[in-house]
DNA sequence: TCTGAAAAAATGTCGGG
DNA sequence: CCCGACATTTTTTCAGA
């Protein structure tokens, strides 16, 4: 299915996706076009989904973030619900969860003011609703989207 | 602080990461020398904090995603528990929340079987760690760090 | 799938405004 | 802070193995 030239590929990438073509060749041992080659193929197959940019929230004024815990009166709005939610800007994260059968949301706002009249105005008030809690994160120790690669098999 | 063009670039940026220089000079009226010049001061400034591959945790074995709500026996262990669960390689994200004073760690696993070991084996063994609630994401209908830039005044 | 060489394109540098 | 020309480096293509 995948390789473990192609998983180092993976590795090196996530550490640093702005690394040049010629380095990555240079630390798998592969000619650049070969690297180029799986990378495309990796692309292709959605493997790869793309490239972003990290940027720091804190010095762009959003390092408030919240977590909101969603209950449902109506089972069949969830669907609506589910994309109001991910509709906002502000909104990083949309899971249902098991357990309580609730929406896990995930929050990145300026400062509470602008927290509280987002839930207010955008969250509160759709159809289907039940309650809305509000966690707010004191603080923050990891934050990362990585994707362990040395637990899959080749 | 950081004027309308450097929002411009950063949100280019944040579409696509790997886009060339050439077409982001284009795009926001610059030469490219002038693009970047701002892209490497965005960078020594701590705004852009670097770049990232962006893989399909379906395609690579890790789509099972889960939230974990932690309490603490003794508020001293605070920092060590969240350093043990920061360093789990399943772990991605590790909030310290209001409320009732409690980690909420986002997991990404293979299966619920490995979720299952690693909560036994790492977590629930911790020193300071009162109780350990499970939640699985049924569904995840949105899942992105990116920041709303249109929000921010120049 | 890989290589190596050549062509095309982008990045990075720098004097000057 | 920006431009534009130039040097450097990288990406991309491609024929052959």
């Amino acid at each position: 299915m995948i390789d473990d030239i192609s998983l180092q590929i993976l590795s090196i990438l996530q550490e640093k996706a702005r690394i040049p073509n010629v380095e990555v060749a240079r630390q798998v041992g592969l000619a650049p076009s070969a690297v180029l080659e799986r990378i495309r193929k990796l692309e292709k197959q959605g493997i790869i989904d793309g490239y972003e940019v990290r940027l720091n929230p804190e010095k762009l004024h959003r390092d408030l973030v919240a977590f909101l815990q969603i209950t449902l009166d109506r089972p069949e709005a969830c669907t609506s619900v589910a994309e109001a939610l991910s509709a906002l800007p502000d909104t990083q994260e949309v899971h249902y969860i098991t357990g309580n059968d609730a929406f896990l949301v995930k929050l990145r706002s300026s400062s509470v003011t602008e927290l509280h009249r987002t839930v207010q105005k955008h969250i509160a008030g759709l159809p289907g609703i039940a309650r809305v809690h509000t966690h707010i994160a004191l603080a923050t120790h990891k934050e990362s989207a990585k994707i362990p690669l040395d637990a899959i098999i080749p």
